[in-house]
DNA sequence: ATTGAAAGAGTCTCAGT
DNA sequence: ACTGAGACTCTTTCAAT
């Protein structure tokens, strides 16, 4: 899986600019980073093709497009061995936008993004009480996010 | 915060292919969407203007870079009014990668990225034990993460 | 492996509808 | 508000180092 690559500071710092802003010209990062523009190029390149790197995503302001409401959900089974079924279950629930199989308390635990809390209750109420295989939940609603960032792959 | 702004239909088509892939050619997308480039490129600087639409940014697979460990940490306080004094602590350490401020169980609930175990337990025994404010925290090591998307801004 | 220049593709501006 | 065409910028290829 962590298949380890020739990977040198050039590539790592490519990727970390770009992780931030993706915007930046080749001929730009390359002046940043003291090599040429297409030396920037043949580097995503080769990162692209070893599957490090896998295109550019936009970044939009979900509070801004009515998206208000960001909250975490511990999930216990009533078996484990339900794993499956009940993350094939919350797939199907376009709010949960996460899903991580866990140790500790609970046995997943869940991101899940609403328009407002009663979008919120409905989920956590109608609908994951309607899933096979989940004994209970618990849910944490975020009231400020402090930040969000990307780990640092890379010393300045 | 949560300005509502004219936002019609292709409007949100064109945030949620591209929050999607963001490599895709205005004319291209507009094929998708019936109208032209010029149309989609109008609509993307309206929504940069708006401050919805914030750049784009490289997708890596942190995995493959080595980052093996995905951890979620909830952190109990002695008072809660220690919240932006530890939350600054937390975000000089650069493996905490976001960190929100809940309801429920915990004061705050951190994300973490490591290279490895020992690293993992590194932060999480020589780190976080010394920041004044915590008083304890629980552990929740991601063992698979069954899937990462956006939320669904619109209908297909 | 890196570079710089030429060719190709995409973005951005603008006049017309 | 949408369109299409021209100007401009960026990506991509490639021969030379």
């Amino acid at each position: 899986m962590a298949v380890k690559l020739n990977l040198d500071k050039l590539d790592l710092q490519i990727i970390q600019h770009m992780m931030e802003n993706a915007e930046v010209s080749y001929a730009d990062l390359g002046k940043k980073l003291y090599v040429s523009g297409g030396t920037i190029h043949v580097r995503i390149k080769k990162l692209e093709e070893a599957g490090i790197v896998k295109g550019t995503r936009l970044n939009a302001d979900l509070k801004m497009l009515g998206y208000d409401v960001i909250a975490f959900i511990g999930i216990y089974l009533k078996e484990s061995s339900l794993y499956d079924s009940v993350a094939r279950e919350l797939q199907k629930i376009p709010e949960i936008v996460r899903l991580n199989y866990t140790t500790g308390n609970y046995s997943m635990f869940a991101e899940i993004v609403c328009k407002d809390i009663s979008q919120l209750r409905y989920v956590l109420h109608d609908q994951l009480q309607k899933i096979k295989g989940i004994e209970r939940t618990e849910t944490f609603i975020s009231l400020e996010e402090s930040f969000v960032r990307n780990v640092k792959v890379v010393g300045s």
